[in-house]
DNA sequence: CCCCAGTCCTGCGGGC
DNA sequence: TGCCCGCAGGACTGGG
């Protein structure tokens, strides 16, 4: 459930092992089917130890480690994984620890219940090839309307399947999309060739808006409890949420709308029909702080 | 090329 | 009360 904000926010929180060196690395003992670790773990940990980490960084949902400018582990947290300081939420699905010295932390712990994310090490080079435009878009936070009308608006996909397509957008994911087109009050099943320029500034701001908000509320730890900042403590955008998992509610913008829950891509969409009616016609906005 | 369905995985909540 | 199935959705792959 990662998606930008909750990275960025553990990528802001583990800034303070810049400066530090990597004295070793070591598989935790996890019982479960180990995750998935590039190239291998005994050439990622010959090739980490005794490098200094120079500066955190996010590529979309991931958070990269640079090592001595040459270098960078890739945090790939996926589903349930963590980057973490502290002491994780379970002993039991520890997956990675990796001994800092010669700085405030003595540790760099990443942690994965369901074990679907992974870690890579890669030179600057490969990070470039692995990571390029056509790959990766460029980052929801960075990215202008014009480039998000370009690069989405000649598909015919549905504007909330097209915003999780990574090679479009980096960083939007399934909670923030919907999020996003209330904001917008796009109907989430706008096929994007037929939104029209107006519509996209107002995908953009929106975008902008969430992610922001988000990311300064710490990100969502929904109710699974799952997703903890870098040091094991959750976020608090889980109580800004105006449409995600609010199924049958009334729409805190217009409060006629009953927030109703489909589904696309075999993901599910929560959107407010008033709010976000099919046509193109915007509907009247109600107080935005309500 | 574009898009969708299936895959990985674990914990949990709903239904019986 | 207890068990089991289905669901959650990141990134990736195979196929239509």
């Amino acid at each position: 459930m990662p998606e930008l904000p909750e990275v960025e926010t553990m990528r802001r929180g583990i800034l303070g092992i810049v400066g530090s060196r990597i004295a070793d690395v070591q598989r935790a003992a996890c019982r479960k089917r180990p995750i998935l670790i590039e190239p291998t773990m005994a050439r990622f940990r010959r090739q980490t130890t005794g490098a200094t980490i120079t500066e955190i960084g996010r590529l979309g949902k991931r958070v990269i480690v640079y090592l001595d400018a040459r270098a960078a582990m890739i945090f790939e947290p996926r589903m349930t994984g963590l980057v973490l300081l502290t002491e994780p939420p379970t002993r039991e699905h520890l997956r990675l620890r990796v001994h800092l010295e010669g700085g405030p932390h003595n540790e760099l712990l990443y942690w994965d219940r369901r074990g679907l994310g992974c870690v890579r090490l890669l030179s600057l080079e490969a990070l470039a090839n692995r990571y390029d435009d056509a790959t990766l878009g460029p980052d929801a936070l960075v990215i202008t309307a014009d480039q998000l009308a370009e690069r989405l608006g000649g598909s015919r996909r549905s504007i909330k399947v097209a915003l999780l397509d990574q090679r479009a957008v980096a960083g939007v994911g399934n909670l923030y999309a919907a999020e996003i087109l209330h904001l917008a009050a796009i109907h989430p099943e706008r096929r994007c060739n037929r939104i029209r320029r107006p519509e996209w500034d107002r995908i953009h701001a929106a975008m902008i808006e969430v992610l922001e908000s988000a990311i300064h509320h710490e990100g969502s730890t929904l109710s699974d409890g799952t997703y903890r900042n870098a040091l094991n403590v959750a976020g608090g955008y889980q109580n800004h949420h105006r449409v995600y998992d609010r199924e049958g509610k009334p729409c805190l913008n217009c409060g006629a709308g009953e927030i109703q829950r489909i589904v696309q891509a075999q993901r599910a969409t929560f959107f407010c029909p008033t709010c976000q009616p099919r046509s193109t016609r915007r509907p009247p906005r109600g107080g935005r702080g309500a």
